[in-house]
DNA sequence: CTGACCTTTCAGTCTTTTCTGAAAACAGGA
DNA sequence: TCCTGTTTTCAGAAAAGACTGAAAGGTCAG
C-alpha cells in the first residue's frame, strides 16, 4: 500500500477514536475514502491486517451510518463497498445521522423536563437553565437542516462568502419593511422603486420569533 | 437532588460517552450547569457518587477544554467550579476547542500528504481525494471561524433566518457588480441609484476564489 | 514551623470495549 | 439436493479505559 494511503489511514484511525467511532471502523472508512473503488470485505481485511469478522463488523456500523454502500460487480460474488462520490454527500449525510444520534435524543429529554411541573424556586430555576439549552440547540438544528437543503453551489457560494455575510444581513436590515422586530428600521428619505418591494414581500417569512 | 436534575445528569452522561469524553465527565458538566452556581469538587463528589480523586479527574479534563472555569469564594478555602453563564460562549469554546483537537491537526496531515511528490498515477489519485477534503474542511472551518466572531445578537439573527439566507443570496446575485462569477448577473434595466453602488462596493471582499 | 484543610497523583482493580477464530447461516450453481 | 464460496454471529481472549484509595504535595493561618 502507499505510503501517502497508509499514513491517511492512520490518522482517520486515531482521529476516529477520538471522536465515537472505533479506530477499525475509521481505517476502514478511510481506506475506502483514498481508495476510490469498490471493495470486498476480505481485502480490506488484508490491507489493514484486521480479521475478516472484525472488517465484517466495522461495515455493518458503516453502513449504519449510510457512509457506505454496498454493491455488487459483475463477475464477482462478493459484496463490494464504496463511499459515496460526492463528498458534499458525505457532509450531508454526516450531518443528518449526528443529529439523529445525539441531538435529537436530547432535544427529546429536555423537552420532556420541560413538561414536568416544577415542585419548587429550585425547579424552577433548573427548568430555565434547560429551556435556554433546549432552544439554543433548536435553533442550531433547524438552521443546519435548512442549510443542508441548498443545492451544493447555493452552500459554497453562502460558505466562501465568510464573515461578509453580516454584510448581507445589514442590507436585509436596512431595508425598509424588511428589518427585524430587534432593530426597528430607519425609514428611507427618498421614494422607494417597485422592484424592491418586491424583494421585500420575498423576505417576510423570517422565521423570528418573541424575544426569549 | 431534584429528579428533574438528576434525569439530565443522567443523560448527559449517557451522551457524553457517545462523544470522546467519558461519562462522569459528562455528569459533572451537566451538575455544573444545572446548578448554576459555583460548585467545590466534594460537592460534586457527593451529588453523583463518584470518588473524590475521580472528580478531580474529569474537572482537570472540563477545565483542559475550558468548558468550567475556576474561582474562590470568600470564607471558604476551596476551589469552587463553574460553567461559563452565557450560553453563546459555550457553544463559541466548544467549536474552538474541537477545531483545535480534531481539525486542525487532520488538516496538517493533509497538507503534510499534499506536498509529497506522487510516485505513480494511483498516489496522484490518492491525492486528488486528499486536496478535495482538505479543501472542504478548510472552506467548512473557515466559514465558521468567522461566523464565530460575530455579535451574539448578528449570529442569532442569521441562524433565525434558517433556509431564508438563501433568498439574501439570490438578491446579492441579482445585484449588478456583486453577482459570483458562476452566474453572471444580468444587467438591470432601469438606471440604478447611488445608494445601491455603495453596497456594491461594500460586498466586494467575497472570498470567491478559483474554480475547483 | 506546625497543623488543618485541600488538591493531585498514581498503582492497582474493576468495567467496558474491541477483536478474534470457530461455527453457523446464507446464496447460488450444478 | 449438495457443494462452494461467501457473510454473520458469538463466546471468550486481549486491550483499553474508568475508577478508587492511599499517599504525597500544596497552601495558609496562627
Amino acid at each position: 500500500m502507499s505510503p501517502l494511503a497508509d499514513a491517511f489511514i492512520r490518522h482517520f484511525g486515531e482521529m476516529g477514536s477520538r471522536w465515537g467511532i472505533n479506530r477499525t471502523v475509521g481505517q476502514i472508512y478511510a481506506l475506502l475514502y483514498v481508495s476510490g473503488r469498490p471493495l470486498p470485505a476480505d481485502e480490506i481485511a488484508e490491507a489493514l491486517g484486521f480479521s475478516r469478522s472484525n472488517v465484517s463488523m466495522g461495515l455493518k456500523e458503516l453502513q449504519s451510518w449510510r457512509l457506505v454502500k454496498l454493491q455488487h460487480l459483475s463477475g464477482d460474488r462478493r459484496e463490494h463497498f464504496s463511499t459515496p462520490e460526492d463528498i458534499w454527500q458525505i457532509v450531508r449525510i454526516l450531518a443528518e445521522e449526528r443529529r439523529r444520534r445525539e441531538i435529537d435524543p436530547t432535544l427529546s429529554v429536555l423537552r420532556d423536563l420541560l413538561l414536568m411541573k416544577p415542585g419548587n424556586e429550585d425547579e424552577r430555576a433548573i427548568q430555565g437553565r434547560l429551556q435556554e439549552m433546549h432552544d439554543l440547540i433548536e435553533l442550531l438544528t433547524r438552521w443546519s437542516e435548512d442549510v443542508q437543503r441548498l443545492e451544493t453551489q447555493q452552500l459554497t457560494q453562502l460558505l466562501r462568502l465568510g464573515g461578509g455575510i453580516i454584510r448581507l444581513l445589514d442590507l436585509k436590515n436596512s431595508l425598509p419593511l424588511l428589518g427585524s422586530k430587534r432593530r426597528p428600521p430607519r425609514r428611507a428619505p427618498a421614494a422607494r422603486e417597485a422592484d424592491e418591494e418586491d424583494l421585500a414581500e420575498d423576505f417576510s417569512e423570517d422565521r423570528s420569533e418573541a424575544e426569549p
